[in-house]
DNA sequence: CACGGATCCTGATGGC
DNA sequence: TGCCATCAGGATCCGT
């Protein structure tokens, strides 16, 4: 389900509540993609700092250590006072002093793991070979002011170019691979392509540097009108407050097959690429 | 090394 | 109503 804007959206939905709480017990449901790599009693007692983001991952930083959350297909998270007692699908709940944290995930592709530090091997290994955050410098905290990323280099248009250029797979696809750029999943990379008039089966290193550039910008703007509009919410999508996104009804051609193009009333296709479904409009993205 | 496909798991949906 | 096939917002692993 969640692509960065939904990710991002919950972590603004919860960051500021959670802040400076104290960690008073932890419980895990069903095993998720990994094991959580400690014991959840020693959770207990540490504090939470602040949570961040780094492509679909949430670092929910603690005075020694971090959490790195992720939602997989179907997890969403939630934070409240008070929670009715846990179902078949919570399979991570963490009791502070702020109000309970938990995450509801049927499918179990999500993750919620403990690394030591940042740069400890354990996050390495999730973290490490991320490419660019697309909305650096662009979606700033609003407790802090403070964008939402750190250590990474910025999403830039020259560093995008290279990484394309050395990639012979469709841009759709090297799109979703998240090692050039992060965080753009399966509805926004159809999103970005149509906004920049680039047909999804291009191979990656034939994009013009101009067209490059587009696409970057494509990126940028459907992912942080994405974030401003609450994500999209086309099952069961919902923040850590419990409210949907309503991206989906400005999509221009996800899940739009056979519906005329907002443009230009062609009707949109819809065409499978590495097992999953990209939709475009053939008259605005001919190459 | 880069690519395509299989794979993990559950639930919703549509055809018969 | 039941059964079966297909599909779903992700990302890793494996064979080529």
């Amino acid at each position: 389900m969640p692509e960065l804007p939904e990710v991002e959206v919950t972590r603004l939905s919860f960051v500021r509540q959670i802040a400076g709480a104290e960690v008073l017990s932890v419980r895990m449901g069903k095993p998720l993609r990994w094991p959580l790599g400690c014991e959840v009693g020693e959770l207990v007692g540490r504090s939470v700092l602040t949570v961040r983001r780094r492509g679909k991952y949430l670092l929910i930083e603690l005075d020694e250590g971090l959490l790195l959350v992720h939602l997989g297909m179907s997890g969403s998270l939630v934070f409240a006072r008070h929670l009715a007692a846990p179902g078949a699908h919570d399979h991570f709940e963490m009791v502070t002093s702020h109000g309970t944290l938990r995450l509801n995930d049927p499918r179990r592709f999500g993750a919620v793991v403990f690394a030591p530090g940042e740069h400890s091997a354990q996050a390495t290994k999730l973290l490490g070979r991320l490419g660019m955050e697309p909305l650096q410098d662009v979606v700033a905290d609003g407790v802090t002011g403070q964008v939402a990323e750190g250590q990474t280099g910025g999403f830039d248009v020259k560093a995008f170019h290279i990484g394309l250029k050395s990639r012979n797979a469709a841009i759709k696809q090297v799109q979703l691979a998240g090692d050039v750029v992060v965080g753009v999943g399966n509805i926004y990379a159809s999103e970005a392509l149509f906004l920049a008039g680039i047909r999804p089966t291009l191979r990656a290193s034939a994009l013009s540097r101009p067209r490059t550039a587009r696409l970057h910008a494509a990126i940028r703007q459907v992912l942080a009108l994405a974030v401003e509009r609450g994500g999209s919410t086309l099952r069961d999508f919902s923040n850590a407050q419990g409210e949907a996104g309503h991206f989906q009804l400005e999509a221009m051609v996800y899940a739009r097959t056979g519906m005329a193009c907002k443009v230009c009333a062609t009707p949109i296709r819809m065409i499978r690429q590495g097992q999953r479904s990209t939709f475009f409009c053939p008259q605005c993205q001919k190459r």
